[in-house]
DNA sequence: CAGGTC
DNA sequence: TCTGG
């Protein structure tokens, strides 16, 4: 199938960095400057050039995803109604820090991914690393998806419903497949969610304001504070939202020498830098937090 | 020790 | 606390 194209900069959308920075972790750069992934249960091919964006689809559009266009998903993806140059400027001239360490990195930019796989990626983020965590998202798929068809040699996989990862055997599988403690929590939130809720439960946070979002979905076994923040940023919609990591606190007591003293984030930590970021980079606070973190984590 | 949580 | 580097 021909590649198709959306007009679209590169300094709004670096296609790389914005898939493999650790916000989602099903992207595989399967050739230079082309990656493969699993999106709305559709295989896709991506690569970019200056000003545009090409991608193609392992099948056309199933009967359940036939009301958008391919094209359509691909926007509401990558959030491209958001002028990233345009927040870039204000982030700049609001914070000198941001403007001399991060402004040259271009197009980094939160993806809205579905709260679903979101959710449970993310909860195998705790105490690990990228690597790992694409590993074992990887494998959950597998085990408990449904097979996407084969593309190059390689099989994809839609991510789990909540149903499926709910069923009794569930934690068991995972921790052969070596998710460790997070078995548990993968297998007993699923549970937690479709006997007290659904299984659209999770896109309906998207209405709710973000203090009342991240209670809830601080009720889920595995979900503290950053897991939570991370899913309302990523997939519910709270662009203001800056999750606090070990990068983040790094960051945080450059701008905020007072809070040196503390050894651990503790929760009265933990809301002192979100709130800092969030009044110092406005509305989309956690964008201009993922470019910051990215320069960190990759040590550009 | 790694993008925490119970 | 699981597990891999």
């Amino acid at each position: 199938m021909a590649w198709r194209k959306i007009a679209c900069s590169k300094t709004e959308l670096d296609l790389g960095v914005t898939l493999i920075c650790g916000q989602s972790f099903r992207w595989k750069e399967t050739a230079p400057g082309e990656w493969t992934g699993v999106l709305k249960n559709l295989v896709w091919n991506l690569k970019q050039s200056d000003d545009l964006l090409f991608y193609k689809t392992l099948e056309e559009s199933p009967a359940a995803s036939s009301d958008l266009t391919q094209e359509d998903i691909l926007k509401d993806y990558f959030q491209l109604h958001v002028n990233l140059s345009k927040l870039y400027e204000q982030w700049s001239s609001d914070d000198p820090n941001f403007k001399s360490k991060a402004s040259s990195f271009r197009g980094v930019r939160i993806l809205r991914q579905d709260p679903v796989e979101n959710l449970f990626s993310f909860i195998c983020s705790s105490n690990n690393n990228i690597s790992r965590i694409s590993g074992m998202v990887e494998r959950m798929c597998e085990e408990f998806g449904t097979s996407l068809g084969e593309y190059e040699g390689l099989h994809h996989y839609s991510f789990p419903s909540i149903e499926s990862l709910a069923k009794g055997s569930v934690e068991q599988k995972l921790r052969k497949l070596g998710f460790g403690y997070r078995a548990k929590y993968i297998n007993q939130s699923a549970r937690f969610i479709m006997e007290n809720h659904s299984e659209h439960w999770l896109h309906n946070l998207r209405k709710l304001p973000y203090n009342e979002a991240k209670s809830e979905l601080m009720k889920l076994c595995g979900v503290g504070a950053k897991v939570a923040d991370c899913v309302c940023l990523m997939s519910l919609d709270k662009n203001d939202v800056v999750p606090v990591d070990t990068h983040v606190w790094q960051i945080a007591q450059k701008y905020l020498p007072s809070l040196r003293s503390s050894k651990t984030i503790t929760p009265q930590v933990y809301n002192a830098v979100g709130n800092h970021f969030r009044e110092l980079w406005g509305e989309y606070a956690g964008w201009a937090h993922s470019v910051s973190l990215h320069r960190i984590v990759y040590n550009f």
